[in-house]
DNA sequence: CCACTTCTGTAGTGATCGCTAATGAAATGA
DNA sequence: TCATTTCATTAGCGATCACTACAGAAGTGG
């Protein structure tokens, strides 16, 4: 198979990484749902069947947009608990940017993957970000483990109540968010959460 | 004036504290948009315009939802920090016991007041049941407050955090019981919480 | 009985939902 | 040049949205 390079036909008229934000900005603020593809046609800037064309169908731009989410504003999570020596360090720093991300006046608050479909009638989308909920609170849970199997932490750590603790307070910042805490109002809250830890 | 207690014309068919109970049950399922008038009827067994009749308009049956909520399945809440003796006991009751409504099999899950209005476009509804969540926080803030001015809680004790950390723990607790946390795990939350507490 | 009031069922209203057929426009390959 | 490929536009699909006009049914007061 030769790579073809050339594109052969018209070629698109805009910018699809351009019009991706838009349509994540879209469904930020307002949820999968309660976006209907004439709003998401308008912020984009397109018509119908160019999104089609470009994106599938409303869910599978929607899935696009959740990757996006996932490697651009929601990266800090993954970051944090990858960088830090351990796992209460890495906790600390989620929770701590976690208050700041959500709060940003440069885009809608709160996070996407927790209140974008909190209210939705597909099973397979409400299923879909659910499943990458609960698989972040896993992901979590056996961070902490291994890091107690490495001596790092000390005894009496509970892996898994940890875990969901944090992802309780994490969903309970995102929420608060949107309610219009404020940034220093969650820091507290992220600073306070650490306390619990042995 | 006269209360004329013999009602004229035709009476009501249907039972209306029935039918307001089945349109709860939706609304706590699904949320407030993504709940249409015709699910609501087809739960309620009425038409269209009985439904009207008795309610006014789809946002008045949700406020009468709301308000049923509140002095139903959400009064535990305000039960548990007007009967306790402190702010703290009644903190602690109040999470417990919201550990175990938000999972009871009975009815759906989280809080209705927490959940419901998400991804809602109305902002008269949206902004109405944030309200109410934010009442609730700072009826909390100042309960601690009182409680601490009378010497009940230990110096150091800051209401406006505390207040804010309940109130995100709550609504964490609320979407990881629709995540499908156990109310086992959700109590042990609820316990972790109270450790912050001075 | 009749007149009056209120509720119920039928059958819609216009608007919006996600989505697409058909046609013309703009690029490439030969 | 000209056929081929791909995209953009117009226009509209059937379904569903919240909501209601209308007429008949079921009660009360006289």
């Amino acid at each position: 198979m030769a790579t073809t390079t050339a594109k052969r036909g018209r070629p698109r008229s805009f910018d699809r990484e351009a019009a991706l934000e838009q349509a994540l900005r879209l469904f930020w603020e307002r949820g999968y749902e309660a976006t209907s593809v004439a709003d998401l046609t308008t912020a984009m800037g397109i018509r119908p069947p160019s999104l089609y064309a470009a994106f599938g169908d409303k869910s599978a731009l929607f899935g696009e947009v959740v990757d996006r989410y996932r490697e651009g504003h929601g990266a800090y999570a993954t970051r944090a608990l990858a960088e830090e020596p351990t796992a209460r360090a890495g906790v600390a720093r989620m929770l701590r940017e976690a208050a700041a991300m959500a709060t940003d006046p440069d885009h809608p608050w709160g996070c996407l993957l927790i209140s974008s479909t909190v209210n939705c009638t597909s099973p397979e989308v409400t299923g879909a970000v659910r499943e990458l909920r609960n698989a972040n609170v896993r992901a979590l849970e056996s961070l902490i483990r291994a890091d107690v199997a490495a001596g790092h932490e000390p005894a009496g750590t509970d892996p898994a109540a940890l875990a969901q603790f944090t992802a309780a307070v994490v969903q309970g910042m995102s929420q608060r968010a949107r309610d219009g805490a404020t940034r220093a109002e969650l820091e507290r809250v992220a600073a306070d959460a650490m306390r619990i830890w042995p």
